[in-house]
DNA sequence: TTGCCTTTGAAGACC
DNA sequence: GGTCTTCAAAGGCAA
C-alpha cells in the first residue's frame, strides 16, 4: 500500500501538470524534471492548504465524499471533483484506492489521459499508450473505458446526439458535490465559481425535445431567428404537432433521466433547488397584475363614484377592491399558459380555497346572484357583502382583501371612469356567470 | 454580471 | 385533490 503523502503528492503532480493548461498528452512537453518541479510546489501547496484538505479551486473548496456508484466499481479511484479529466479541468486525486493505484505515477497518468480522452470522444493517439507501461490493475483503456462509462452514464450525461457537450459526459459515480454543473458555472474563459452546490433536476421531455431539435430548427430558421424565446415558441407548436407516439420517445427518455437522477440523488428533492438561482421577485403574474392595472375594474371605476351603495364591501371600506382582484386573477391564469384553469371559465378556482395570489372573492352562487341582482338593476352590495364577509369572517384576513403588502389604494388612485366600463363589466360578469353554471 | 424572455412537464407547496 | 409556483435548457438582449 502506498503511503498517503505519497498518493497526494502524486495528486498534486498531476493537477500541477494539467493547471499549466498544457496538456502533456497533447503537448508532450512532459519530462521528468517537470514533475519533480510540481511536485515540490504541490508539496508546498499542500502544506500551506493543511493536511487531509483538497487546496482552494478557484475559491471554492472542495469537499470530497465517497459516493460509490452501484454501477461503477471502482469509485474512489476515479478522479473526482472540478479538478477531474472528465470535466476538462486539472486532473486530482482526491480519494484514492489503493488497488486501483499503480505504483507508477506514469500509470496513473495514463488511465487518466486514457479516461479523459475517451470520455471527450477524441480518438486515442497510438503513440500514446506506447509512452506508458500498461496498469494491469485498471481496467479501462482507451475504447473500453469510454464504453464502459458511456454505458454506466444516465442518459442525461451521456454523449450522443442529444447532448453535444463534453462538459455533460460525466461519469455517475462521480460524486456530485465535485460536478462542474453542481458547483460551478464556467464562462468562456474558464470563469470562477457562480453558483453553489445543487443537483439539477432531470429533464423533462419537452426539455429533451428542445435539446434535440433546437439545433435543427436553429439549422430550419437560419440566424435570422436568433431570440431563443422565440425558438421556444415554435419548439412549443411543434411539440404539440408531434405525433404521440413521438412525444413518448421524449417522455420515456425523461423517465429514465429522472430514474437514473433519482437513484443516484436518492435523497435530492426539487425543492432544494428552489430559489437557488436567481431571485425572482416578479413572475408573469405579477407583471401582467402591473401591466394590467388599467383594466382592473374597481367599484368605483365600475359603478361609478356616486354609487357606493353597489361596491363592493372592501371598497366600501377603502380596501381592495375584490372585483379587481379577481378579474386580474382569473386573466392571469388564461394569459399563462392556458393550463390550469383552462380558458375562461375557470369552476376549479371557485371550489378551491382562494390563495393570496389568486383570491377569489365570490362563490359561484354569490358571483351568479350578482349577476343577476346587476343585470336587473338591483343593488348588488348585499351580495357583495356576502362574499366578503362569508370569506373574511370579521378578521378581514381573506383573500379577498388581498395582500397587505399590496401598495394599492383604491381612494388615493385617480381611476378614470370609462363610460365602457358598466358593459364590460356585465359581459365579464355574464362570461363568469356562465361558466359557473 | 445578472435576470428576463419563452416553451412544457415534473415536483413540491399550499389550501 | 386541485391549483399554483418553481425549475429544468437555450442564448440573445437589456439593465
Amino acid at each position: 500500500m502506498m503511503a498517503d503523502e505519497e498518493l497526494g503528492d502524486e495528486v498534486k503532480v498531476f493537477r500541477r501538470d494539467e493547471d499549466a493548461d498544457d496538456d502533456p498528452m497533447i503537448s508532450g512537453e512532459t519530462s521528468e524534471q517537470q514533475l519533480a518541479d510540481d511536485k515540490k510546489d504541490a508539496v508546498m501547496e499542500a502544506e500551506l492548504d493543511g493536511a487531509g484538505r483538497v487546496p482552494l479551486i478557484g475559491g471554492l473548496k472542495a469537499e470530497i465524499k465517497a459516493e460509490p456508484s452501484p454501477s461503477f466499481p471502482m469509485p474512489s479511484m476515479l478522479p473526482c471533483g472540478p479538478y477531474s479529466p472528465f470535466s476538462g479541468l486539472p486532473i486530482m486525486f482526491p480519494m484514492v484506492v489503493p488497488q486501483y493505484l499503480s505504483p507508477n505515477p506514469n500509470i496513473n497518468m495514463m488511465n487518466m489521459m486514457t479516461m479523459r480522452a475517451a470520455m471527450a470522444g477524441a480518438p486515442l493517439s497510438p503513440a500514446f499508450p506506447a509512452m506508458f507501461s500498461p496498469n494491469p490493475l485498471f481496467p479501462f483503456p482507451g475504447v473500453v473505458a469510454k464504453q464502459h462509462l458511456e454505458n454506466t452514464m444516465p442518459m442525461h450525461m451521456r454523449a450522443g446526439p442529444l447532448s453535444s457537450l463534453n462538459h455533460m459526459k460525466m461519469p455517475p459515480y462521480m460524486p456530485h458535490q465535485m460536478m462542474p454543473q453542481h458547483n460551478e458555472r464556467r464562462g468562456h474563459g474558464g470563469g470562477k465559481v457562480k453558483k453553489e452546490d445543487h443537483i439539477k433536476k432531470p429533464l423533462n421531455a419537452f426539455m429533451w425535445y428542445m435539446k434535440e431539435n433546437r439545433p435543427k430548427l436553429l439549422e430550419e430558421v437560419g440566424n435570422d431567428q436568433k431570440q431563443s424565446a422565440e425558438l421556444n415558441k415554435e419548439l412549443g407548436k411543434r411539440w404539440h404537432d408531434l405525433p404521440k407516439e413521438e412525444q413518448q420517445k421524449y417522455f420515456e427518455m425523461a423517465k429514465k433521466d429522472r430514474e437514473s437522477h433519482k437513484e443516484k440523488y436518492p435523497q435530492w428533492s426539487a425543492r432544494e433547488n428552489y430559489a437557488v438561482n436567481k431571485k425572482k421577485p416578479k413572475r408573469k403574474r405579477d407583471k401582467s397584475v402591473g401591466s394590467e392595472n388599467n383594466d382592473q375594474k374597481k367599484c368605483r371605476a365600475r359603478f361609478g363614484v356616486t354609487n357606493t351603495s353597489m361596491w363592493c364591501k372592501p371598497c366600501q371600506r377603502k380596501k381592495k377592491c375584490i372585483y379587481a382582484t379577481d378579474r386580474s386573477g382569473s386573466e392571469l391564469n388564461d394569459g399563462h399558459d392556458g393550463r390550469g384553469t383552462s380558458g375562461g371559465c375557470s369552476s376549479s378556482s371557485e371550489s378551491s380555497s382562494p390563495n393570496n395570489n389568486q383570491p377569489m372573492p365570490m362563490n359561484a352562487p354569490q358571483t351568479v346572484a350578482a349577476m343577476h341582482a346587476m343585470l336587473m338593476g338591483m343593488q348588488i352590495g348585499q351580495s357583495a357583502h356576502l362574499a366578503s364577509s362569508h370569506s373574511t369572517g370579521s378578521s378581514g384576513t381573506s383573500p379577498p382583501v388581498a395582500n397587505p403588502s399590496d401598495s394599492e389604494s383604491d381612494v388615493d388612485e385617480d381611476e378614470d371612469i370609462d363610460p365602457t366600463i358598466t358593459q364590460q363589466t356585465q359581459e365579464y360578469i355574464m362570461q363568469e356567470s356562465v361558466c359557473t353554471l
